[in-house]
DNA sequence: TACGTCCGAATGTCCTAACAAAGGCTTGAC
DNA sequence: GTCAAGCCTTTGTTAGGACATTCGGACGTA
């Protein structure tokens, strides 16, 4: 049985026809209206009911494909995917996910200073003798110690206060200044904690920390955040998706 | 200075033109003919120099876009993205991950069995009462020990030998069987090693091991391999690339 | 019954064409 | 000299059409 999805395509709307359309489309199978293993109505049908091109149909299915949420093959048809495969949003703070479970996240900066760093620079791509805003700053996920954070910023962000960093996320503080982290290259590992973070996140020294390194770049590639996270390992896990569509 | 990429097109390939030419001009970007920031040859001047249309020339570039070799602006033109965001393939056994950095990977089989497992069969999506093929491998690079990797596997795949084990990657079994694994979902852990990890790994109690769970599907969203790994955290660390373009 | 061939249905590739929107640059008015 | 309006270049969106390729099933034949 074909589901037909009732969609409605406002074209005065400055949204791109093909982004309306899988958007919508896209909902359809993520709140459970469209099934896994349903057959999906066909390009020509969508065509001719939706009164689009088939450039602009085939571009939103596309992008849902491009999702994982569909799957299609040439000479039987478009289907809805198995649901487990369904990519999800990458790329987040601490921050945000927090908040997703339900655990008021709250946060107490260690240190905050602008001062050079080789490290940070290299990772950056900035000039070596160039000032970085650095900063470290403690997580916790309610009443419960979980992270300590090392953040390194090219200088252009030093407006940044330690006030905000309390209230917010990072990544929300970059948005608001109009930049937009796109990939991120993580390296994920291990290892029993410091003296200095047995202290702040009440560790005994059987107890390995989760340890994160990252690098930011927004759509142009310009580095945008270098980080150096340690995360209790008994609290927290992380969750990625790979893929080489 | 806009760089001309010398482009030869085969139209009686069975290899679609716009797959030629992004193949093409990826590699001159990758081996650095083309320099990161580089202004790129337009749209309009590809088109009559090759004698492909716009369609074919632009989806090539859409291909590139999505792996993060190019940035494109409108208005402005398209250029090479900064180098250190190129995507690199991601979803690949430890056993090819080990052979690139030539240390040569070698696999003890501990133990190998076909039996039901409810937890294993919920992630599979198979029925509870279904037999599972499932295993333990004990990894080394070189001569040193690097990880416990149980795993488990559909029925299908009850062929696979302890021979086969010891003397190739998983991945390149599943790819001999024509089952390509193309999105995975990790969650990343740390934890102090089990008694059995710590005699197997030759670890002390205060070392932690990297843990890894893995569900893997294939292109039409079927899983293929369930698995739950434990690494040395002082001989590996996980390299992953987010990004939500 | 078993097997191979043909056909229809669906997606994949490629083309031409037109207009929209965004950014930088030139030009002109003040 | 400054600033804004308008032009040009470039990419973004949408349309419509033709043909290729692949899959499954129907049909017919041995």
């Amino acid at each position: 049985m074909v589901e037909r999805v009732e969609v409605h395509i406002d074209r005065g709307s400055p949204m791109p026809l093909y982004h309306q359309l899988a958007e919508q489309l896209a909902t359809a199978i993520t709140d459970g209206t469209l099934q896994p293993g349903d057959p999906f109505e066909n390009e020509m049908a969508l065509t001719e009911r939706l009164g689009l091109s088939r450039p602009t149909i085939r571009r939103a299915i596309q992008e849902l494909v491009g999702q994982g949420l569909l799957v299609r093959r040439r000479g039987l048809g478009t289907r809805v995917a198995n649901s487990r495969v369904h990519r999800k949003a990458e790329l987040t703070s601490l921050y945000d996910d927090l908040r997703l479970v339900g655990r008021e996240p709250h946060t107490k900066v260690l240190s905050f200073s602008v001062d050079v760093d080789e490290k940070a620079a290299a990772a950056l791509d900035l000039p070596l003798d160039e000032k970085i805003l650095n900063f470290v700053r403690l997580r916790y996920a309610g009443d419960d110690p979980l992270a300590v954070m090392h953040n390194w910023l090219p200088p252009r962000f030093a407006d940044i206060t330690e006030d905000e960093l309390c209230s917010r996320g990072l990544y929300s503080l970059l948005r608001d200044r109009g930049i937009r982290p796109v990939v991120a290259r993580q390296t994920i590992g291990a290892r029993p904690p410091t003296a200095t973070e047995r202290r702040h996140l009440g560790l005994k020294p059987s107890q390995p920390v989760l340890t994160m390194t990252r690098c930011a770049f927004d759509a142009a590639g310009n580095p945008v955040e270098y980080g150096d996270h340690s995360y209790r390992a008994d609290g927290y896990s992380i969750e990625v998706m790979l893929d080489e569509r």
